[in-house]
DNA sequence: GTTCATTTTGAAAGCGCTTTCACGAATCGC
DNA sequence: GCGATTCGTGAAAGCGCTTTCAAAATGAAC
């Protein structure tokens, strides 16, 4: 930087504003140092900025999984929102362990970040006072939920399950099933499991089937199938906690020659482009893994730009996409 | 640190040594440094660290696309082994927008990251000359060819379409197609659909089709099946540029009644979780993508903790996955 | 041509660490 | 037991910027 200033004939501080804030220089300088910049190829070194100034333009974001392609999905929104503004984005996965969290968001806050995007609400004591005790603004993405840390974006994922719950119960269904991983420390799918049992039950009176499998791919929806058939032969509805679950069970509906939705119906959750694709059209529950990105980002950008702007806690719902399955 | 230091009764460099390089410091007074910077919930500021050292413990990788599962999960195996050993992933993505590329790589770099990864080899002047000029190490994934920046780690494309092609050839098909998604910046699929065709021409002496599409997903692939035949109605085999399109075209072929691999058969490309589920299973080309982001965490370990490790130029290859279409 | 208000600019003080350097203490060899 | 090494520690000098503060320059008003 001292450089570009001997250049410019100008002293470091201007070099300084000019690069930083344009509009509190004389044009004539802006310009002379514009030109000096780019022609020794200064660039400024963002670690001595960000220690001399209070913040850096880095924002933590820390998500369960990035092959998730739902998380996938609201980071691409957030990146392209965030980078557009100069934000870098700073990822840590956790796998679903709360201790990894942990270490990961303190790693993070002793960045300084801009702000700092956390998934779910369900952390260790020491994540939540870390949280707190931040400066900067600090979202809690995906999962709805009273009283955030300090702002909250998502959905419940328990009304996604009643929703479920709720549409195989008003088509007249008397034996229905959720199937889901339910086991691994997914407390997301197990609320929409809740949430369909609990609805299904209110609206009908009758106990939903709930099959817990181990993974969530096309494989284990398979062999689902046969398993929901084998403990309750009439059941006449299935709700998968994730698409790829339900396309796998359409597969094995198709072999085991089982007519979709005249014998069977099947419900998704995820709306994955699978889901649109499969024949017939699978009907799934889609949550909104852009929207939340999306709404994320500009609540970032909007408590940067004015600190004083209000904390949030938003349920961005999901949405019945129905289709052939049922 | 001022703070844990009086407590601790020692001087601020001490602590610092405590903190970073315990072996250097007494047994005694790493123990009181450490029980004083707990007790004070002291966490260093890395930025201080960071601008006083010579290296932050940030490495920038920037893919195209995060949505993308393939970079997806080499980008998942990175932060996985490079988490572990204190490192933070700082990610950027263009949308295979070259400039976007260039403004991210300089960017990244003005943070003087540990190392930088790009995806690819096609990058615009400016961003070989940062990438050049970069002290850190820099390593170009996914794609395989002579002379990287400073390390390569990835594999032929052109390779992959070659196996795909010889693979048709060996089983004496004689009309075959290749349909991908090649007119967008998607060099990659490109070079598949250029080394199946060359290669099949070569065996046998005869022209593959080649049909580009518009998107990669699975809609997609049912219309290309139509249009294939349409064009050519011999057809007894297509490879495709990847797997949604390959499981579509299956859709297609099925509602049109012809007998998978009898009557056609169909090969992928990427191994997603959907290929192994079809019905019948859908055999296809694998891309190392797990292996990718293993090796560069890797090779990125290596040449930190020895400046002088030798830099590489790994071609991981592909592997043919032969499941029930071919 | 002054004076006063306003804008521009430069000097200098950090931001919170790491690391070199030098010094006193502990350890060693003979 | 004495000098020669090591070892452990603290003082202090930055790392490359941003930002306050005050001085200089400019312009408006009389």
């Amino acid at each position: 930087m001292e450089e570009v200033a001997r250049v410019a004939g100008v002293s470091p501080a201007t070099v300084s504003r000019a690069l930083k804030s344009p509009e509190t220089v004389s044009e004539k300088l802006r310009l002379r140092v514009q030109e000096a910049a780019t022609r020794l190829g200064y660039a400024p070194n963002r670690i001595a900025g960000s220690l001399a100034g209070a913040r850096t333009p880095l924002i933590g974001v820390v998500v369960p999984s990035l092959t998730n392609s739902f998380f996938a999905a609201t980071l691409d929104r957030m990146s392209a929102l965030l980078d557009a503004k100069g934000y870098q984005l700073m990822i840590g996965q956790h796998d679903y362990d709360s201790d990894r969290e942990e270490r990961i968001v303190t790693a993070f806050s002793s960045w300084n970040p801009s702000a700092l995007v956390v998934t779910g609400r369900d952390h260790t004591r020491g994540t939540v006072s870390i949280l707190s005790a931040t400066a900067c603004p600090v979202i809690e993405m995906w999962d709805h939920d009273e009283r955030p840390i300090d702002s909250g974006i998502g959905f419940s994922n328990r009304a996604a399950g009643r929703l479920a719950g709720q549409h195989f119960a008003s088509q007249g269904f008397e034996h229905v099933a959720y199937v889901g991983a339910l086991l691994e420390q997914d407390t997301r799918a197990r609320a929409r499991a809740g949430g369909f049992a609990a609805e299904f039950l209110a609206a009908t009176g009758r106990q939903a089937q709930i099959l817990d499998v181990s993974s969530r791919d096309l494989g284990e929806g398979c062999k689902a199938l046969a398993r929901v058939l084998a403990t309750q032969p009439e059941t006449r509805a299935i709700a998968f906690s994730g698409d790829m679950l339900a396309a796998g069970a359409m597969f094995a509906a198709e072999r085991a020659g089982l007519r979709i939705p005249q014998d069977l119906a099947i419900l998704g959750y995820g709306d994955l482009d699978i889901a649109a694709h499969m024949n017939p059209a699978l009907s799934t529950i889609r949550p909104p893994r852009n929207e939340i990105g999306e709404a994320v980002a500009d609540h970032i950008l909007a408590r940067l730009a004015d600190p004083s702007a209000p904390k949030q806690n938003l349920d961005l719902g999901v949405e019945l996409i129905r289709r052939a399955t049922t």
